[in-house]
DNA sequence: TTAGATGCAAACCTTTTGCAACCTG
DNA sequence: CAGGTTGCAAAAGGTTTGCATCTAA
């Protein structure tokens, strides 16, 4: 009966194939492949986990001080990359959202009050319920968000002590 | 087998009662009760739905001219209010909060993504689930927030015709 | 009388946008 | 070379904060 699962975090397909992909997803939309965009993805693809806008961007300045990149570009290319669906966002209300390379299914996120850390699960059974209850308001289902939120394991040790 | 209800909407309480409440309340902690936050727990209690700050700004503004309210005091009592348990808010991302009067039971929250109506329900397995793998990670549970995004009928069909 | 509350404006933060300079195809 | 892209700085939204003034208790 148990039909919670941890959702893969690693990348599924290799760099190569998802920069190919990339490449032509641009092409397709007569949108061009640079330098800032390439170093974006593999910056993504290098680190699993979620990063806000400005953690990417530090991030890359620090790993590519030779090429410039500005904020703006960081957050243009992680909306395209969300609209051609090669990332992923979670909202966190006015303190912005975290993204992540979303090549993979669609999951839920648990996530630590304490340290921010960020789970992903994924319940069939919660899925399905979500689009009955669409269904029964007579609505369109177009997307759906579920956070929970709590202490994990190794904040609750801190606070024991 | 059909467990989704339709939340409560209207005041479950006289506004007379929740005025005390609230002024117990603010007297158990050393704090005042004044006009603009009776202002603002009335429009509240007197108009039901969700409200950004702004709006109930815009709202008691037109309805108080001769009370100066400014958006300051609105953002600082909503808060209150809810650090109380009077009010409940749904995030919208950078688009900010909506608030509304929460004196009822948790519920989650159904979105037309095309009018911004907004519906409640409550589905009593997918808060026990949530609980279920809040424990499976480990997790002591604190929160949770789902959402359901989509087109509610109305809109659909405008879009038709 | 006095601690707490208010309005105003400035400050904050995240995100978006205008634009000249710069690349990619 | 043309049109998309970039960095920069300014602007935009939503929210918070500092402070002098006001007011409930």
């Amino acid at each position: 009966m148990k039909q919670d699962k941890n959702v893969e975090t690693s990348p599924l397909i290799s760099y190569e194939t998802l920069l190919t992909q990339f490449k032509q997803l641009l092409r397709s939309e007569g949108q061009k492949f640079t330098k800032q965009r390439e170093v974006i993805l593999h910056t993504l693809y290098n680190h699993s986990g979620h990063f806000t806008p400005e953690e990417l961007y530090r991030l890359i300045k620090q790993e590519n001080p030779e090429l410039s990149t500005g904020i703006a570009t960081i957050y243009r290319t992680l909306s395209l990359l969300e609209r051609a669906g090669i990332v992923t966002s979670i909202s966190f209300g006015t303190q912005g959202k975290k993204y992540e390379l979303g090549v993979k299914a669609h999951h839920d996120h648990i996530i630590c009050t304490k340290c921010g850390k960020i789970l992903e699960f994924f319940d069939e059974a919660i899925e399905k319920k979500q689009e009955r209850i669409a269904k029964e308001f007579g609505f369109e289902m177009e997307d759906h968000s579920l956070k929970i939120f709590g202490i994990c394991p190794e904040c609750q040790k801190k606070t024991d002590k």
